[in-house]
This record gives structure tokens, sequence and C-alpha cells, in this order.
RNA sequence: GGCCCCGUAGCUCAGUGGAUAGAGCAGCUGCCUUCUAAGCAGCUGGCCGCAGGUUCGAGUCCUGCCGGGGUCACCA
């Protein structure tokens, strides 16, 4: 038992001794004392107001006695305002000391039974990975990290869509454009090759699409629409908008924002423009050369046709091989992928079932649906009319295949919140076809990336690429490795790797430490800052700690028995050491990285403090400089391991 | 419009219903002859979006409103 549930349970008999009254633990609030107050823990004592008929201060009074006398380890107490704070003696710090020092793997919880699954990443095999998928990999990763050591058994997943158009518009590009090159024979890194070879087909479509509006065809179809009612609404919403942009933009040039004489870009509330941005996909449908070709590939790829799949198996490996890249510099792995083109047809099965169970129903046309109204959601479709799988379908069939393959009882999705919905119905359909494992299914949503000039739009060219990103940081923190110094006598190889590790904490650290459901500001310059509240900070606590151990460590460090009067930072610093194991446990509960960050900042930060402000192997008594080792091994330690769930490594100097 | 998420310092973010709401960045000041200054300390900066309610106690829970975002396809 902890000491946290011995005080709870020294309160409970207190209460029920002093006032005759049965509470539970759940009754108590308990928190760690503020570092204004003297003591270790804090008993809050108004709850209890309600049958004791006392004061709160006396209450403290009576229940401190109480359990000073009756808990081993609380030593004494004070009383502020209501507030009761317990002092735990030298003793039980020192012990719970030297237990963490022999156990390597403090706060890692057992082997708990549990199977689990977490699916992350997710890309397109179109385009490289980019800022979105390094928050999504980095969440995914970090979490399958806290599940584990919470003792889970976990398997790590990705779906790859590796079908559809967008693959086969990179696919007809390169057919028409590459003249047979290829990854190798331009140097360019594979995904980015075959990205390349997608945005190309973005810009000949936009050009065919652009001559084409001003074709007597596209003139025509723009007549048509100018005469439709839907043409009015527009122009009156167009007016409107046009109207609160120049009140806005007059209110800017007032405040000096902007400078005088400043004029709204009128083609922006063009209702042709507005035509034609809103007809795109039916011109690429209909019309468009293009679009006719790219399709006509998409079909071929349906119906297995060699060639074609040949070239789509060749490009999609060349994008594979660059994720592994990229993967790999982020330190991440999977233990199975999903590639769509395999999975696209699964579901048929279950929704067959459903049908016969009643989950679903059919229309006259053949569509099968779900009534999920009785969920606060709605009718959604599941089969269309020609018997061909929905994405919902697929992600049914899906969820079905990976619990045969893993037999897990919680899957954690982590996918972007802009996909609520999607599961919300996912889940509840899996709940009603009554799949085993329907009540562990989890979607870690996370908020989208901004930057400080707004939304990533791929079409603007504002997408921060993962691999660009990465390289970045990486120089960032080779450039001040330099200046500092600290680095030589270190091998070229060594130094790298260690500014590797500095540079991807910078960004592993900027990104988790943000609560996974809130939209994020992805600032690069602030991303590669290496001072405050940072990756790198947390990992220089850490080198301090190896610094100090290389100069004085190797003895023996049994004299820490003898040391008493534990300095109130250290009782600080154990104190945050012992709430490391309830800290993974809650995180693994809330599937939230961000807490493992934000704990480890607060402890290097405490750490920092203490390394100022005392000596460690100048310490005035043996006894304090063992124990003070001690405590900074500790540290060090639990450090490590928390970073390391964050996928942040630590460097034994920097 | 319905549903979901967010709103805390100039900026980026913490904050299990408890004490005087905290960090970092930015700005200003100090501290390297001492275990690594990627550090420490200080100053400046808050109607915790607004209004009600519940409670001994609300940034935290409930309701309404305002602002921002997302989503509401036989797309994925």
């Amino acid at each position: 038992m902890n000491i946290i549930e011995s005080i709870q349970e020294g309160v409970i008999r207190a209460v029920k001794g002093l006032y005759g009254a049965e509470i539970g633990p759940a009754d108590i609030t308990m928190s760690a004392t503020r570092k204004e107050f003297e003591g270790d823990y804090t008993v809050v004592t108004f709850p209890f107001t309600r049958f004791a008929r006392k004061k709160p201060d006396e209450i403290a009074e009576e229940m401190g006695q109480h359990l000073v006398r009756e808990v081993a380890y609380v030593q004494k107490f004070n009383v502020i305002k209501g507030f009761l704070n317990l002092s735990l003696s030298d003793a039980f710090w020192r012990r719970f000391l030297e237990e963490i020092c022999r156990n390597e793997q403090f706060g890692m919880q057992p082997p708990n039974g549990h199977k689990v699954l977490v699916e992350y990443s997710s890309p397109n095999t179109n385009k490289p990975l980019h800022l979105g998928h390094i928050r999504n990999i980095l969440l995914g990763w970090s979490t399958s990290c806290i599940l584990e050591a919470a003792g889970y058994e976990v398997a790590r997943v990705q779906v790859i869509n590796d079908r559809g158009i967008a693959i086969c518009k990179s696919m007809l590009a390169w057919e028409k454009y590459a003249n047979g090159a290829t990854p190798g024979s331009t140097g360019i890194k594979s995904d980015h090759f075959v990205g390349d070879y997608y945005v190309m087909f973005e810009q000949k479509f936009q050009k065919e699409y652009q001559d084409w509006q001003k074709s007597d065809a596209g003139q025509a179809q723009l007549q048509e629409w100018l005469g439709t009612n839907e043409a009015r609404r527009a122009e009156k919403e167009l007016a409107q908008k046009r109207e609160k942009a120049l009140k806005e933009l007059e209110g800017k040039v007032a405040a000096g924002e902007l400078p005088p004489g400043s004029s709204l870009r009128e083609e922006d509330f063009s209702p042709g423009k507005f035509f034609f941005k809103n007809f795109k996909d039916e011109y690429f449908n209909q019309h468009s050369k293009l679009g006719a070709e790219a399709r006509a590939m998409l079909r071929r790829w349906e119906e297995g046709d060699e060639a074609t799949v040949a070239l789509w198996r060749r490009m999609n490996d060349w994008v594979y091989e660059g994720f592994n890249e990229t993967y790999e510099k982020l330190g991440v792995r999977f233990d199975k992928l999903y590639f769509e083109s395999e999975t696209y047809l699964l579901g048929k099965d279950m929704i067959e079932k459903g049908l016969e169970e009643g989950v679903f129903y059919r229309k006259d046309d053949g569509s099968a649906w779900a009534d999920l109204t009785g969920a606060k959601l709605d009718h959604k479709a599941v089969l269309r009319s020609d018997g061909t799988s929905l994405y919902i379908t697929q992600d049914l069939g899906t969820a079905h295949l990976r619990y045969q393959d893993f037999g897990v009882e919680k899957m954690v999705y982590v996918v972007a919140d802009e996909q609520n919905y999607h599961f919300q119905v996912l889940f509840e359909l899996l709940r009603r076809l009554k799949e085993p494992y329907a009540d562990g299914l989890y979607h870690l949503a996370y908020g989208m990336v901004d930057l400080p000039t707004g939304k990533m739009k791929s079409r603007e060219g504002t997408v921060v690429d993962a691999d660009d990103l990465i390289a970045e940081v990486v120089e960032e923190a080779r450039k001040n490795s330099l200046e500092r110094d600290t680095l030589a006598g270190l091998s070229a190889e060594e130094q790298q790797t260690i500014i590797n590790q500095i540079g991807l904490a910078a960004l592993k650290f900027f990104i988790i430490k943000v609560h996974p459901r809130k939209r994020m500001t992805f600032d690069p310059k602030e991303s590669v800052d290496l001072q405050g509240q940072t990756g790198p900070y947390v990992q220089n606590a850490y080198v301090r700690v190896q610094s100090v151990l290389r100069k004085g460590g190797g003895q023996s460090l049994s004299a820490a028995a003898d040391y008493d009067k534990l300095e109130s930072q250290e009782r600080e610093i154990l104190s945050q050491l012992y709430a490391f194991p309830e800290l993974i446990r809650t995180a693994a509960e809330e599937y939230d990285p961000s807490s493992i960050a934000n704990y480890c900042y607060e402890l290097a930060k405490a750490f920092h403090r203490f390394y100022h402000d005392y000596s460690i192997l100048s310490a005035e008594t043996q006894a304090a400089r063992a124990f003070r080792l001690q405590l900074s091994q500790a540290v060090a330690n639990v450090l490590k391991m928390g970073m390391k769930l964050l996928g942040i490594d630590m460097p034994e100097r920097m």
C-alpha cells in the first residue's frame, strides 16, 4: 500500500472514530502540499464539517493528531485555514529513494494481461508526410508506449490508403511526363518524387481548367448557371461578404495595421470565380481530358490490368521507401500494415449479418442503412445500392480483421478530430453488431495543426513538409552545439547522434506538450527553441546528472542512510518522483501523452533549481553527498523513462 | 440550422471542485574562478469570453449567450 492510501485509510478511521461517519477514499480531497507551505501532503477538511459539526481548523487539528499517532511515517502536521498539511518523516523518503534506486523500472506497471491495438499515421500514398502526420505519429507512438508502460500488450498498426483516384493522378503524370525518370536517377527522396508528380498533375489540370473557363464551352456553362436561383443567392451572399470584408479592411487601415489606400481583391467576390471554384469537381468528372484519363486508369487498376497494377505497385513502393526513412528518423515502427487495396472490399459479411439481426435495414434500391437516430446520430448508409462498400463498411471489416489478427480488447484510432462523427458512427455500429471489443474502442481525436499565418493548405503550398522540418530542427541543434563546443572529443558520428537527439527532442516535445484535443499553433521559430519549456531543457537536466555521476559516481552510496534533515527542495523532488507511477496509469487511462511531457518538464525544472542551489559532489557531509547522488540518479532515471514514453532519447552529454 | 471541440498574460500553452490562477517565449535586471549558463533568480504583464446557477468553495460542474474551429455524401 502506498503512503497516499495509508493516509486516506487513516482519515477514514479518524472520521469514523471522531465523528462516527462512514466515508470512502473518494470522499477525501488530497493533494501534494503547495510549495509555499510546510508539508508533503494536504488533506482538505471542509467536506467533513457536515457531520463533524465543527470548524475546519478544529477538525484538521484533531485529525492531524490522529494521523500522526496512527499512520506510519506521518511525522507532524500544521493547519492553515482548514487545510491539514502533513509532513512525512525523513526515513520515509530515504526508504523510498533507496527503493527506486534499486528498481530500474520504477513506475512501469507489470503486465495486466490485456491487449490493445493503436492505429496511427495512416497516410495516403500520393504525397509525402507533412506536419499534420507528425502530430499524428508522435501522438500514436507515445500513446502506444504509455499503454505498454501501463501494462498492456500493444500492437501498432497503420492503415495505408494506397488506392483511389489520388495515386492514379501521380501515376498518370509520371507516365505522361517523366520519361522514365526514377528517384534513383534524379536523387529525389522517393516519396517526394511521387508527390511531385501529383503536384504536376494538379498543375496541368489547373491549366486545362483555366483554359476551359475561357472557352466557349466554359462560358456557356457559366451563363447557364448565372440564370439560376442558386446564382442569385450566391450573388447576394458574395455582396454581403464583400461588405463585411470592406468594413474589416477599413478598420484595419484605421488601426494602422494596413497601409492607407488598401483595397479588396474584387475578383474574390465575383460570381464567375465562385462558380468555377465549385464546378471544379464536376469539370474533373464530366469534361476534363486529364480527369478522364485518370479515371480510366483507376478503372484499369480495379479491373486488375497488369501494366497498370505494375506501375501502381512500383510507385507505391517508392512511397513506402520514403515513408520508412521518415519513420526511422522519427524513431517509430509498426507491427502490421493494413493496405486499403486489400481491405476495401471487407465488411460486407458484417452488413449481411447485421441485416439478419435487424441492426441494418434495406431500402428498395438495394442500399443498406443503419438507423442511428436513437443514438442521436442519423441514418447512415453502409452499402451502396450496387452492393459495393463504403468507407464505413471498410472500417467495420478492418476492425473485425484486426480482432482476428491480434485478439485485442481495445483499439485506439489516432485520427484528426475532423472525423469525430465518422468514429461515433463506427463505434455505435460495432456495439450494435456486438463485436467483442466494442466497449474498448477509443478515437484519439487531435486538433489540426495551424501555422501562425493560418491553416495549412496543400493547394496554396503552405504545407510544412515532415522531412524539411526534421532537417531544420536538427540544423538548429547543430548550430547551437557548435557555439557551445561541448561535444569536442567525441567522434563525428557520436556528435551527429547527439545533435539528432537534441533537434528531435525540440520538435517532439513542442508538439506533444499540447493536449491532443486542442487545435495547436505551430510556430516553426518556436519549435526550434532549445531553451525554456522544451525537450532540450529536460535533456539538459539528465545530462547534468550524467556529468555529476561521471565525476563522482562509482563509490558506495550506503552513507545515504545516515542523511537526515532533508532540504525542502529534496522533499519536493522526491514527492514528484513518488507521483510517477500514478501518472503513467492516468496518462494511459486518458490517452494523454501531454501529461507526461508536462511532468518531465516540472521534474527537470525542480532538478535544475536544486542543482543550482545545492552542491552535490561537495556536499557538507558524506551522507548528504551520497543521498544527493542517489537522488540525482533517480531523477535522471525517471526523466529518461518519461521521455522515452514520448519517443525522445536522452543524450549522455550535450 | 443540428451535433462535437476550443476560448486562461502581448504570443504559445499548463492548471485531479480547494489555499494568493501558473510556466515558457517576448521585454527589462542580475548571476559563470565553484558538479555543463541548452541553467538559476528577479521585474513587468490576468473582468480565466460574457451572464446566470449548483456548492462551505468554481478557471474547473450545469444552463444560456458571444466568438473561433470542425462536421452533418450511396467521397475517403
